[in-house]
RNA sequence: CGGGAUGUAGCGCAGUUGGUAGCGCGCCACGUUCGGGACGUGGAGGUCGGGCGUUCGAAUCGCCUCAUCCCGACCA
């Protein structure tokens, strides 16, 4: 059965054993005014870690760095760029005052009223306007650019309707805020870091993605536009795993980043920003796992490889040692992470499960049955089989295994994605079609006006207009004007 | 912010026409077990979300309030 995240609740005992080892809903105070946090658990954390540092090694291949700006912009920055303030302003987080006191009545503190901040300050939802207000100070020549900078944070959205992972209300991520002196090397700049997310998504997450251009309706607020990577999860319903802008000289203009080009005239620097989140977690949640609980790909599972020991007497229990400890030296000398769980206080088959439950592509067991042949029991995540495999060379099956088992979840997510992937050329059959999940490809007149009436009708947004694919002209499924080529429609997250 | 539902032990839940709270998992102790979440025996754990009311008596009825979840509007 697939799982969507609203199927992560904790309703069944399975479920909630293996979510509450990710993740757990900020349990914070009762009446306390934040709500839709989570708190991010180890192994959680663990999985996270491996997506950063995969990303930030892609990122700094690519010639970013990393820098830290601000959690709190003043109010003022968010006007300056209109169509940016139009799409965040209703979702701030706004501190007014920056002391408290105790109550004169005695029910512990309220805030101090004499404290009252001059400008009030926003707790980031995105961080353009302090970085461009900071970049101004930065950029005054071409030589200067490109300023290719990218920051990790924590960034405060007051959505309206959270969900674990997907929508929070904190969340962490990354964002790239980058300036160019040219349009075409912006342009460049936005396109290739959405190669970049394609890539770790497919490489490492081993969930493949359509690289497309967001419509006018989706664009980010600020930017001319927007590209982005739409994954399909098992429910058949469409994700976007990531976004790149193309931000024109709008935050230039409006906070004045201007620098003396080689001809020595003065202009507007051309800039790009692109973010992924922790909802990249739900991602992998939601596109690979099983009944069992989480399958993790082998490139971004802490540890890839358990080792189980199964004894009886304490003469099995310290052969059995001896070996699974050569073992783990041997992998990890072939740079696979591994946790021997040589804990006496669970049994084999609680750990069995336990494993499973988090994801972990390779288990051995190595039992006393196995110490006689020289041998060990080898399960894997994916498909849920287990094999007895000679112990000489052991780690070499191992080695190779793991990358068996990434290519096998990155196939089985792609075979489903291209079986949830139909062409309808109707607007009855996408009535029919949308009803099963999964992406449609449809033609449309290029109008938010159809696009909202498909909405609106349907609940399917266009999730992307393609890039590469088959460029043929046809007629809108709706009103039947004319069509530059066919574009994905999905019901999403 | 609209519509629906739910708040009872750490987690998942039951609790009938009002009579002072129970089950499963988990937890603790001891013993037998250990190749797929072991079993037995004993034990610990709850101001029934909060407030006010009705009543001799409220988890149960009424009002208010807070929170959570689902469906919309908004969005990474």
């Amino acid at each position: 059965m697939a799982i969507a995240i609203k199927e992560l609740t904790p309703r069944s005992e399975n479920y909630s054993q293996w979510y509450n080892d990710l993740v757990i809903k900020a349990d914070l105070a009762e009446n306390a005014a934040v709500r839709g946090c989570m708190v991010i658990k180890p192994y959680g954390y663990a999985i996270w870690e491996k997506i950063q540092q995969q990303l930030d090694t892609m990122f700094k291949e690519t010639g970013h760095v990393n820098a830290y700006f601000p959690l709190f912009i003043p109010k003022s920055f968010l006007s300056k760029e209109a169509d940016h303030v139009e799409g965040f302003a209703k979702e701030c987080a706004v501190v007014t005052h920056y002391r408290l006191k105790n109550d004169p009545n005695g029910n512990g503190v309220i805030v101090d009223p004499d404290a009252r901040l001059e400008e009030e300050l926003v707790v980031r939802p995105t961080s353009e306007t302090i970085i461009w207000n900071t970049y101004k100070n930065w950029i005054q020549s071409w030589r200067d650019l490109p300023l290719l900078c990218n920051q990790w944070a924590n960034v405060v959205r007051w959505e309206m309707r959270t969900r674990l992972f997907l929508r929070t209300a904190e969340f962490l991520w990354q964002e790239g805020h980058t300036a160019h002196a040219t349009k075409e090397e912006a342009l460049e700049e936005t396109e290739k870091m959405l190669g970049v997310y394609a890539e770790f998504a497919e490489k490492y997450m081993a969930v493949p993605v359509l690289k497309g251009v967001k419509t006018a309706n989706e664009r980010f607020a600020g930017a001319l536009e927007t590209y982005c990577i739409e994954a399909l999860m098992q429910d058949g319903k469409a994700l976007q795993a990531g976004t790149s802008h193309f931000l024109g000289q709008n935050f230039a203009k409006a906070f004045d980043v201007q620098f003396l080009n080689k001809d020595g005239v003065r202009d507007y620097v051309w800039a790009t920003s692109w973010g992924v989140s922790t909802r990249l977690m739900g991602a992998l949640i939601m596109a690979h796992s099983d009944d069992n609980g989480l399958v993790l790909p082998p490139k971004l599972a802490p540890y890839q490889v358990v080792i189980v020991p199964i004894y009886k007497t304490d003469e099995q229990w310290d052969a059995i040692n001896k070996k699974a400890d050569k073992l783990a030296n041997k992998l990890k000398e072939l740079g696979i992470s591994v946790k021997y769980d040589n804990s006496q206080n669970k049994k084999p088959g609680w750990k069995f499960a336990e494993y499973e439950l988090k994801g972990v592509p390779v288990r051995v067991a190595i039992g006393a049955r196995d110490m006689e042949n020289n041998t060990a029991e080898i399960a894997r995540r994916d498909t849920l089989t287990k094999e007895t495999v000679g112990f000489d060379n052991i780690e070499i099956y191992i080695k190779d295994l793991l990358n068996a088992i990434q290519e096998n979840i990155f196939k089985k997510a792609y075979d489903y994605r291209e079986s949830h992937t139909v062409t309808v050329d109707s607007y009855d059959e996408f009535k029919v079609k949308i009803e099963e999940g999964g992406f449609l490809l449809a033609h449309w007149d290029g109008t938010s006006e159809t696009e909202e009436k498909i909405k609106e009708e349907t609940k399917a947004t266009i999730r992307c207009i393609p890039l590469g694919g088959d460029p043929t002209p046809g007629k809108c499924i709706v009103t039947g004007k004319p069509s530059e080529r066919r574009v994905v429609f999905a019901r999403a997250y």
